[in-house]
DNA sequence: GAGTTTTGATGTCAGCACACATCGGTGTCA
DNA sequence: TGACACCGATGTGTGCTGACATCAAAACTC
């Protein structure tokens, strides 16, 4: 339809994407542009002409540049005069936001991004867990005591989609509870991690009793006050994890930025 | 309608603005919007018109529009039909962005985000420097040693400038040593903390000779390959880190980010 | 009160003027 | 003749603007 004007200056036909209309424009051109630079189908170095994504696109200016602009603060892209919009080498994307993580996920930098999510749970949760009982509200303790022994029952009783729900409140709790906003925002990568491995099998069928005492350990020493103990068990939590997962990423190459020499 | 002329419809004139140039307007509409929303000039709730915008900060639509869109990804900011664009609350920043940190250790929040970043360190560097004695390459374990010494030289003559710059590579390397890409994006931002650190005074006149040598052991144990001696001796930097600057934000209430129920 | 219309803001488009790197041609000098 | 500096053409990002589309809050009608 809306054949109005047959074969106008510009023969792009907007009004056939029959597609979409969920998401604005924008939005469909930030994640599109995303996913294939973060997935590696446009590689380091590659240069694109804004006119050239309109018409890949089918948009008009002001959204691609719009999308390149965020693009371009996520330090996927830099445009330069003259030249275009320049694919920038993967250290120069920034790691931690939640667009790029997403997308790193979806695409074939799975594994070593989830071995970087997981090497930071590992980092901070025993920290958290440890500022948590420094600093945690009471109602957050005790709500945090309460999840650990559902876990427990949970885990004995073999109800695991209960089991993951309660495993990503408590890990929320404690990253919330330590007052550190920057703990507190990897709550998403943590229940994104969480359910990853459940959907990919990597759990056993029963939590391990360990754990589940770990957790119960966590909750009681935060609860107690007792900063060092509430660290140690997390820790403790953080290296099954690690131990449980490091199989799917073995073969994941490390990258090692170099440091610039000022 | 619309009266063409009379009273010119825009009395913006643009090209009277004879400062700036250095910078794109675009740079300029980011950076004036963001310091004034992280700095709390302009509160969570607060709503703006675009074109209010336009006129405030002299420039166009495009302008404005993309710099709104940029905030957005930021979290900063929503856009809503016909209401206009809001300020998020704090929580809903992206902690990590290089942006969002720089506005808040430039305004009000300083000493809070301050804490945040020193925490962050503590629980990143550890494991960090664990992780380097199993990845990192042989040129890099060497250099660290070096450094290790060359600190250690000019913390007994009292350089402290020299000091500085030999103590933030350290740490540079140490997280770039990791192999894990979100610890090495952190290099900015502990190089940041550090030079703070020396600039507000609150580094003694020598280092600590405690200091001096943890360094020493962090660099032999990466080098020696020995993980759990590198992690502890980390640890034991960041203990006395945390230790000397906590006076300076023991007064930043902590904030409690809601977990929501779902 | 429920449904409908109006209104006002963002969303999107397309054309223009400008700034400015890059490239290629031209001129000068050795 | 060759090397080098200059300079203008070209193309592309930057910025501005008017027009229209869209959509949700608010006002209105019944």
């Amino acid at each position: 339809m809306v054949p109005v004007t047959l074969d106008p200056p510009r023969r792009r036909l907007r009004a056939t994407m029959l597609t979409s209309m969920s998401t604005s424009l924008h939005h469909r051109a930030v994640e599109h542009l995303g996913t294939r630079i973060v997935g590696g189908a446009l590689p380091t170095g590659h240069v694109m002409l804004a006119e050239h994504l309109e018409d890949e696109l089918n948009v008009s200016r002001s959204v691609v540049r719009e999308a390149v602009r965020v693009l371009q603060s996520l330090g996927l892209v830099e445009t330069i005069k003259r030249v275009g919009i320049r694919v920038l080498p993967a250290h120069r994307w920034n790691p931690f936001d939640p667009l790029v993580i997403r997308w790193r996920l979806a695409g074939e930098g799975r594994g070593a991004q989830l071995r970087s999510l997981a090497e930071l749970r590992s980092a901070v949760e025993p920290v958290a867990a440890e500022l948590a009982a420094g600093n945690a509200p009471e109602s957050l303790r005790q709500e945090l005591v309460g999840i650990s022994l559902a876990m427990k029952e949970a885990g004995d009783a073999g109800d695991m989609p209960r089991f993951l729900d309660l495993d990503i409140r408590f890990h929320a709790l404690v990253l919330s509870g330590s007052g550190n906003e920057m703990f507190a925002n990897l709550i998403g990568q943590v229940t994104e991690t969480l359910t990853g491995r459940t959907v990919h099998g990597l759990m056993p069928e029963h939590p391990q009793k360990q754990a589940l005492q770990w957790h119960m350990d966590v909750a009681h020493a935060i609860d107690a006050g007792d900063g060092a103990l509430a660290r140690d068990a997390a820790a403790k939590i953080m290296r099954q994890t690690i131990a449980e997962l490091s199989p799917s990423w073995d073969d994941q190459p490390r990258v090692f930025v170099p440091v610039s020499k000022n």
